[in-house]
DNA sequence: AAGCTGATCAACCGCGCACTG
DNA sequence: TCAGTGCGCGGTTGATCAGCT
């Protein structure tokens, strides 16, 4: 059974010859590939126009690069994956020179592996239950120690010691008070426990989390049950928070390069956005932070800022941060996962 | 050297959407 | 409004390769 473009002619299937990558590229090249339907016609192929298509796009395209992926590239991969899922076709679109189809395969060999070897969900990208990451250890036979590892938060030392969380995975890191201090929250004991890289933070966006360095306040991650219930009540749903804008309130500061500390603004959001996209940066915002106030809380505003059913996919794909969002899992299982 | 196994990747398949008449 | 057609996408398959025994 061939395509239905293409039931009523004998096609050719397998693997494609020289000549006719030749063909092909001579047509295309000369013509363009107008309907796809008519190129293996007009090109001398005997081939169906869908299989010409995919032979060109995935292939024989000059503008593809070639090769292994570039740490940054996996980086981006999986930024973007976990926001928009198994969209290949809009992840590829962050990859110049990458089709949909390598970077699917790059993901299924390669990326969700390293994910379960982490003890992340590749679907989710949030941890994996403890009662469940043995099964999968067991299951996915990669070596930790030949793993490049993921950054899931990246910190520098200026961080180090502040409330911060991830939506998903939610972490929440101590206060920047003292220990001595009474406001000092019941979370973690201390930050330097945590085996966190202390480089390119600032490629990293978090949410301070005011309430976190209230005990009153704190509902969230009294312990780490706490912490560990909420990934579990997290991954167990569909659905994932794409980007944490949902986390900002009016009280939210707006930072980019040349520009500290406004006043939080979607529209001027979305316009630096918009302008960093038609400047066609690959990594379009990488550069940009939110900087929370941290004068009120912001948890309050959570769950009804975001509604995880209604967010625009299209908004969110033309906001990603690539190589911004949360990092570094390598260390997810000794964070933890230790307490 | 031969056989086995897992990884990789090119290509196929089927579905859904958009467009057109 | 609806059927037909083409295209794009995500999931899957199967050929090939590399490493190991």
């Amino acid at each position: 059974m061939g395509h239905r473009c293409c039931n009523k002619q004998k096609v050719k299937r397998g693997l494609w010859s020289p000549e006719e990558d030749e063909k092909l590229v001579n047509y295309i090249t000369t013509h363009g590939h107008g309907s796809w339907s008519s190129v293996p016609k007009f090109a001398g192929l005997k081939r169906c126009g869908k299989s010409c298509r995919l032979r060109w796009i995935n292939y024989l395209r000059p503008e593809l690069k070639r090769g292994s992926f570039s740490a940054e590239e996996e980086q981006i991969i999986i930024d973007v994956h976990r926001i928009l899922g198994n969209r290949w076709a809009q992840i590829a679109k962050h990859l110049p020179g990458r089709t949909d189809n390598e970077v699917k395969n790059f993901w299924n060999s390669c990326i969700k592996k390293k994910l379960m070897a982490q003890g992340l969900d590749p679907k989710t990208h949030n941890l994996i239950p403890s009662n469940q990451r043995a099964a999968h250890k067991a299951a996915c036979n990669v070596s930790q120690s030949s793993q490049q590892p993921f950054s899931i938060i990246n910190l520098d030392s200026k961080m180090k010691g502040y409330s911060m969380e991830i939506n998903p995975p939610i972490l929440t890191l101590p206060s920047p008070y003292p220990s001595s201090s009474s406001t000092q929250p019941p979370l973690l004991q201390t930050t330097t426990s945590l085996p966190l890289p202390t480089s390119s933070y600032q490629n990293t966006s978090v949410i301070w989390n005011e309430n976190a360095q209230n005990p009153q306040n704190s509902s969230i991650f009294p312990c780490l049950s706490s912490i560990e219930n909420t990934l579990i009540s997290s991954s167990s749903s569909t659905s994932v928070n794409p980007t944490g804008f949902g986390l900002l309130n009016e009280n939210s500061f707006w930072r980019t390069n040349n520009n500290i500390g406004e006043p939080f603004d979607a529209a001027k959001i979305f316009e630096v956005m918009q302008s960093q996209d038609q400047e066609n940066q690959p990594n379009k915002i990488c550069d940009t932070q939110m900087i929370i106030d941290n004068t009120k809380g912001v948890h309050d505003n959570m769950d009804a800022s975001f509604d995880t059913t209604s967010y625009d996919l299209e908004f969110v794909d033309s906001t990603l941060l690539p190589g911004s969002m949360c990092r570094d899992l390598s260390s997810m299982d000794d964070l933890a996962w230790n307490f």
